[in-house]
Formats: structure tokens, C-alpha cells, sequence
DNA sequence: AATGAATGAGTATTCATTCAT
DNA sequence: CATGAATGAATACTCATTCAT
């Protein structure tokens, strides 16, 4: 019995768990989408169940931290002058690919404070985006940060249920129309 | 007990179940999505649960079922030469509202064949409806029919990851912006 | 896979299984009390646990159904006119000490409507006994059903804490202090 | 991540770490019940679960030392010469009522030597209180230190059971019946 | 001596699917 | 041809206990 149970390396093994946690989140969630089974993330992150339960107490948890550093990726994004609003879909659009439990999280509908401060923050950077936008005259001015945040759920979602292989070029081809959408 | 047991009606009442169970499938599929219990099924049908599986061998086909009669509705709507593209997708989205499980199926990747074939035909219908609208001018040219497939598709994924009370809304605001995009 | 797999013995297996789960029941219960395992039950009656939840959708449901008949004999019991408040008492005794979980059920404090209507029962059985006893003059008249109850409820609680061979001992001695007190 | 770290303060802290668990146990136990998770002592004693461990190695040694305290100051009670078995018996009703699971412990059938032992001090404290009742008539002869034990326990058993608010009433009930049992 | 992370067995519950009657 | 009971795999979550640091 000792012998097949898997080694306690201690607390030193913490940090590294909880690495290898996210990263297998992030693998189970893109194939499986957001309700992929919690023990199939322990599992291939070489854990025990507690362990995950211990790092992240619910699903939630999990997801967010697997996606906290897209969200801050975007944030770093548009702290750049020179970052368009297009620079910024294409990221959201190239995560979403990866990913699609990214959006799922994103784009749920108000269910859980914590999403919805996720989901506000996105929210956030994406009106930065648009404020150079709608300067630049690249964008009707009618055209609001919720409008885009319902745009970037609608392409996720779109995403979600095509074939890995196709994700790009679909993506691809429903940004060209909902972009024509925002032009003035 | 015999009393209480169901009766056996032999075979006389298999189109009835039938019937019971398409119409239960649509409730539960409107209530809990695609993805319900399909005992659930059986029992709002009042017909057991082997009968389910007798008429429809799996939850595709159940659902395909299901929604038959809407692609039929949708075809016979664009029989009618003055019915525009507008008007399609407008009955489209209502449908996608009242059960959003409709174009969880529609719109699925290459999955099943038989998916294949009902996306098809709602393509065609689409087709029908467009090329009157690229006459009318209200439609750009460069606009295929699998963009407005897509566009449905993504209004649908939209739709269904919101709040019933705000579909309605919601949607609209999802094709103002992808028919502005769509126009020349 | 298939060979492991037990046989499904079609319909007609209900009532025994529901016997067999109810048999199970008492022995699980009587050994690890109310709060034992349910896959127990299902394991020691030779079933699947989703049969156990078929026929029995909640522990209570189950507990309630093992002892459905303890009560219904109780009542029979009271229902003879020569029965004294001492026959009944120690026939809900000898029921304790058989399953402990018994008298768990029956003076469970106010929680589920369904075990409040056995505890009602059997208030009104002991009551019954006890209106018998007040005219014989064998118990005072200002100890009331509750009181009885109180008391079986105590002398429930004392056996469940005491290891099997000396609970019918130890449940005579309290029985002996408990009858004293309720006497003229 | 050092920083947040609770300090290790060497062994200079294991006393001050014995009594917050000792502390955190009354609690957690008063709130649980016997059963509640250690794991739940430890966080609450602000301490790790390792050292919980190291103190107590076990439930049973955990629970004696929290009480071990009560059954002092029941020592202590029955000392004084003008104690009275009911002095001795509102004494420990109150606990009982304050933490079920000091009777929990206290009147476990035999189990652990270590619980025999701790019943045993109570017997004897009980011993003493009924050896002055014995004199002053007020209980009968026959009634043994056993006797009242047994009564304890079954008082203890019923307020374990009785939601908190209705706890002191019915303890009262059950003392009126079982007092009156006692008296010559 | 303290810490607190890791482990995994255990339990409840759900549901797709099969199959004797 | 219908019935509806049976099956058991799958999944979430908890907690006692161990152990490297």
C-alpha cells in the first residue's frame, strides 16, 4: 500500500503543484471546456485530489487563476499608446483559440463576483481600447465597450463549438464581419 | 399495482409516445439546454424510458427530431418571395430564444452526419433568403451564406449563455451590429 | 467488462430488491446507525446504488421505510385493550436494542415533516397506552405522552452508546429508575 | 511568502499552542459534536495541523484533555462538604449542555482505557455527592452511583439530540422524571 | 518543535444505457 | 411494442493522517 502511494515531498513540493495544477487546468479546460472534471486536472497534474481542493477550493477558483495572467497579458496590452483596439481582439481572439474556457469564464453571464470583477476587468481594458479607437475614427462612436465585450463572447462562442483545425480561419471571418459592423 | 403501472397500449400508441416525446424533448431541452437528463424526457412524456431509446436510439436523434419542424417552418417561410433575409432571421432568433438548444444543434461542427444534413438545409434556406437580398441591395455581395450561418450561429452561442430576460435584448443587439457589417 | 457486470434481472427483481435493500437497511443501520453508509446498504442488499436511490431517493425515505412496520406493529399492539403502558414500552425496547437507528428516526428533533409524522404516530400510540395507564393508576396523571416520549427517547439514546450485550441490561435498569418516577 | 508565514517559534510556543487548541476544541466540539473535523481545531487554534497532532495524537486524547478540566471542577464541587447531589448534577447539566460532547466522552461505553478511567473520576465524584444524599434521605438506598451514571448518560443523550435552544428545558424534564425515580 | 502541504480512501449522488417482462 | 427497473461508471467533495522542511 506505502509503495503505490505517491511520495509527500512535503510542503517544499507546494509551489510546484500548484504550477503543474494551472498548467493542467489550462489543458483539461481547452479540451473539455469549463465543466471538464476536477479529478481529471489532478490527475494529470500528478496530484492528489486534495491537493487541487486545497490550492483552488472550487471550480472557480481554478479558472480564474488559470486565466488571471491572460487577463493581465491584455491589461499590460493596452497600456501600450500604441495598441489598437484590432491588437487587442486579435489577443483575446488567439487566447480564446487556446483556450476556449478562457471566454466561458469571461463572458458568463452574471452568476459569481468573482467572474463578474474578471469579466469587469476585461471589460476595462477593452474601453481603452476603444477610446484610441473611436479617436482614430476606426470605430463608430456609437459603438460601446459592451457592444465589443458581446462581440468577443459571441466569437468565443463560435469558437467553442468549431473544430480545433478551423478555429482561426472562423474567427477570423466573424471578426471581419462584426468589425465592418463598428466602422463609422 | 397492475392498476397503477402505465398501460400497455401495444403498438398502436407508439405514434402518440412519439409525439409525447418530441414535445417533452422540447421543453427539457428548453429548460436545461442540450445537454438535460434524457430521463427527464421520458418521464415529462409519461412513456418509458426504453420507449425513448426505441424511437430516438440517441440524443442526436431525439433532437434532430426535435427540431425538424422548425427547419420545415423555416423552409416554408422562404417559400414565400416576399419574405426577406430579415424576416428569416428574425424568425431564427426567436426560435434560438425559445430554445436554445435548437442551434446547439444546427450549428454544431462536423460531427454527425445527420447534423450535417440539417445544417445544410438551414444553409440553403439561408441561401434562398440571401440571394433576394443581394437583389435588394440590402446585403453586400462579398456576404455568403455560411457568413450568415456564422453570424446565426454566433447569435445563438450568445443567446445561450444569457440570462432568459435579457436574450430578447441581447440578440438585437448582437445583429444590429452583424447587419450593419453585412450591409454594402 | 460485460461478465463482471451484474444481470439484469428485468422488472420483475423489484420487489426483492426493494425487500433486500430494506433488509440491508436494518442490519447497516442497526451496525453503524442512522448516519451508515448508503452504498453499504446497496452493497450488502446486492444491488446497484442506483436502485437503492430508485427505490429509496433519500437516506430518510429509506429509514423511514425500515421502520414503517416497527411502528405499524406498535400500533397494532395498542390497539389490543388488555396492552399496558409496560408492554408497549418494552416492545419499543426490544425494537431499540435491535436497531438503535430506530429510536434515531422516531425522536429525531423537529427536522423533516415525514419524520415528524412517525414521531407523531408513536406519541399517539404511547399516548394511548398511557390514557389506559392514568385510569388504572399505575402512572401518575401529570406525566403526559411527551414525557414518555422524552423517556424513550433517553433510553434510545443510552443503548446506542451501549455495546450490544449489555443493552438490554442496561436499558432494563433505566427503565426501572424511568417507571418509578412516573409513578403515583 | 515567508512573511505571511505563521512564525515558528520553537518550543517555547508548545504551551501556548496547547491551550489554544485546547481551546479551539471546546468550541469546535461544543459546535459539532464529538465528530467534527480536527482539521477544523487546528485552523482555529491558529496552529498547524501537524502540531495538533503531536499533542494529540488522537480524537480520544484530544478530547479527554478538553475535559479533563470539567471533571476537575466536578472534583472540586463535591469537596465541599455542603454540596448536594443536585448541586453535583446542575453542574454537569450545564456542561452537557454547554459541550454534548463531554458526555459524549464521558459516558462512551468501554472503549478506551483512557475514557474508563476519566468515567471512573466521575463515578466517584458521583459516589461522594450521592453518599451525602444516601444520609440526608434524599435518595434512596438502593439507587447506586451506577444508577446515576446511568441517568447522566441518558440526560446527556437526549440534550446531544435536542436542537440548542430547547436544551436546558428538556433537561429539566428529563431530571423532574428521573429525580423522582431516585427519591426514597 | 512547528509548520502546513500532500495524500487518497470514502461517501453521496446522477444519469446514460441495457434488458427481462 | 412499451414498460420501467437495474446497472455502474463518473464526479464532486471531505477529512484523517503522514511527513519533508
Amino acid at each position: 500500500m506505502t509503495a503505490v502511494r505517491r511520495a509527500n515531498l512535503g510542503r517544499s513540493a507546494a509551489p510546484a503543484n500548484r504550477r503543474a495544477l494551472l498548467a493542467a487546468a489550462l489543458e483539461v479546460f481547452s479540451e473539455g471546456g469549463i465543466d471538464a472534471p476536477l479529478s481529471a486536472v489532478a490527475k494529470r497534474a500528478g496530484v492528489g485530489q486534495g491537493s487541487l481542493y486545497r490550492h483552488f477550493p472550487d471550480r472557480i477558483s481554478l479558472a480564474l487563476a488559470v486565466f488571471e495572467e491572460n487577463v493581465a497579458a491584455m491589461e499590460a496590452l493596452v497600456a501600450d499608446p500604441d495598441c489598437t483596439l484590432d491588437d487587442l481582439l486579435a489577443d483575446i481572439t488567439t487566447k480564446t483559440i487556446d483556450s476556449v474556457a478562457f471566454v466561458d469564464i469571461v463572458t458568463a453571464g452574471p452568476s459569481d463576483p468573482r467572474l463578474d470583477a474578471v469579466a469587469e476587468r476585461v471589460r476595462a481594458t477593452i474601453a481603452i481600447a476603444l477610446r484610441q479607437a473611436h479617436k482614430d475614427r476606426t470605430v463608430r462612436r456609437a459603438v460601446t465597450a459592451d457592444d465589443v465585450m458581446l462581440a468577443v463572447g459571441m466569437v468565443a462562442a463560435l469558437v467553442a463549438k468549431t473544430p480545433a483545425a478551423e478555429r482561426r480561419h472562423t474567427a477570423e471571418r466573424a471578426w471581419l464581419m462584426l468589425r465592418r459592423g463598428m466602422r463609422p
